[in-house]
DNA sequence: CTGCGATTC
DNA sequence: GAATCGCAG
């Protein structure tokens, strides 16, 4: 009799805890996908935005596509974890061409005496953790032309702001680019496009709920406050057709990337 | 930090 | 072309 009622509460116990276990994991599982936490496993590969063009290229700290039209990336995409920030001071390369992009990445000649930078979207500022990470910025891939004074401006705020961002929330996903349409000056021989204006879009899933910011700045100096450039993601989608962040679960992605709210972002 | 240009070999 | 140096915001 007693061995009957043991088995019978021993059973009771093992379903309980199964389906406590399996509702944790359930739980767990929702943040998961939810925050995109699993970018953490995946460094630069889970983020990526979809390509236009049809030409992405891995390196080692970022990723790019190419706009072969434009010679210049579409987008370059990183993740900015807090380790990778770091004061040393390496010597600047020779600016090489990207042989992963098959079909020619531009020559830094095209930038010579053309009165614009070689403007890094992938700074080097933020790949000082390996002298091989800091010279692989340095790919033609990862540049574009850029006003000096825009991109030794405005624009560097934006990225010293990243860095700051990168360290308080204990690392964030970067996507920068030129917004590659309209009527564009070029430069050089192979026609590099000079954007009229560049973006950057970042999510922050290791601090809290996921949140993401989307900038969209004119490509001319500006002595305004950062904030006042923050626009939607979906703003950014628009421009460029590029989709950010689809791998978020949908609702999410949706709610996040409709909003131009910036209060809880520490500027 | 973001860069360019002159000079030298 | 590669490396060094100085300069500017």
């Amino acid at each position: 009799m007693n061995k009957k009622i043991y088995s019978i509460i021993a059973i009771i116990i093992l379903v309980a805890v199964y389906g406590y276990d399996a509702y944790f994991d359930q739980q767990v599982e929702e943040q998961v996908v939810a925050q995109g936490a699993t970018a953490k496993t995946n460094t630069n590969e889970y983020f990526l935005p979809t390509s236009t063009t049809g030409q992405v290229v891995h390196h080692e700290g970022y990723s790019l596509s190419y706009s072969e039209t434009h010679e210049q990336p579409e987008w370059v995409a990183y993740e900015l974890k807090k380790s990778h920030l770091s004061n040393t001071n390496f010597k600047r390369p020779y600016f090489e061409i990207d042989k992963a992009v098959k079909t020619g990445a531009a020559h830094w000649r095209n930038y010579k005496n053309s009165g614009y930078d070689r403007g890094h979207l992938c700074p080097a500022g933020d790949r000082k953790y390996s002298q091989a990470a800091h010279d692989e910025t340095f790919l033609t891939s990862n540049i574009t032309p850029q006003k000096h004074d825009f991109n030794a401006g405005v624009w560097n705020r934006l990225e010293q702001k990243t860095r700051y961002w990168a360290n308080k929330y204990d690392g964030v996903f970067v996507v920068s680019g030129g917004i590659l349409n309209g009527k564009m000056k070029t430069i050089g021989e192979e026609k590099v496009a000079v954007p009229n204006q560049f973006y950057k879009v970042l999510i922050d899933v290791n601090s809290g709920e996921a949140k993401m910011l989307a900038f969209l700045l004119d490509h001319k100096e500006s002595k305004e406050p950062l904030y006042k450039f923050v626009v939607s993601v979906d703003e950014i989608e628009k421009r460029t057709g590029i989709d950010f962040f689809s791998q978020l679960e949908d609702t999410v992605e949706n709610r996040l990337e409709a909003s131009a709210v910036y209060s809880n972002w520490s500027f």
